[in-house]
DNA sequence: CTGTTGACTAGGC
DNA sequence: TGCCTAGCCAACA
């Protein structure tokens, strides 16, 4: 626990091979439920760190709401090749790709 | 200090 | 089903 932007890149980390999360539901495990925008706001001031799976972390709608940020479409790819099926910018089966930190990590 | 912006979310039409 | 609005919190000019 150093500052807020530290627990979030935490929490990203921790999410699987082949899972996604999404904002709501890290904000919801740090505590605020209604920052879902700073998740995403610290997402993209992690694009420095490599170590970040940002592209396991998207909208409630499965929608890679990010993907413009990671340049065409590697976020697509980087999530299929995890063995997640993208279709038109969203995630196909979402719910069971669905990794939600307070609960998995209960 | 005030206003704008944003990788969001929920509710309304 | 799809677009719009309001609410939310934090960084930045």
């Amino acid at each position: 626990m150093k500052n807020a932007f530290e627990d979030i890149y935490e929490v990203v980390r921790l999410i699987p091979y082949g899972k996604v999360s999404t904002y709501g539901e890290i904000a919801a495990y740090l505590g605020n439920k209604r920052a879902a925008r700073m998740v995403g706001w610290a997402m993209c001031a992690s694009h420095g760190d490599s170590s970040i799976p940002a592209h396991r972390v998207v909208n409630r709608n499965g929608l890679l709401s990010g993907k413009a940020f990671f340049g065409g479409n590697l976020m697509q790819e980087l999530l299929e090749q995890e063995g997640i099926v993208v279709e038109n910018n969203k995630i196909q089966n979402f719910k069971a790709h669905l990794w939600i930190p307070s609960k998995e990590l209960l």
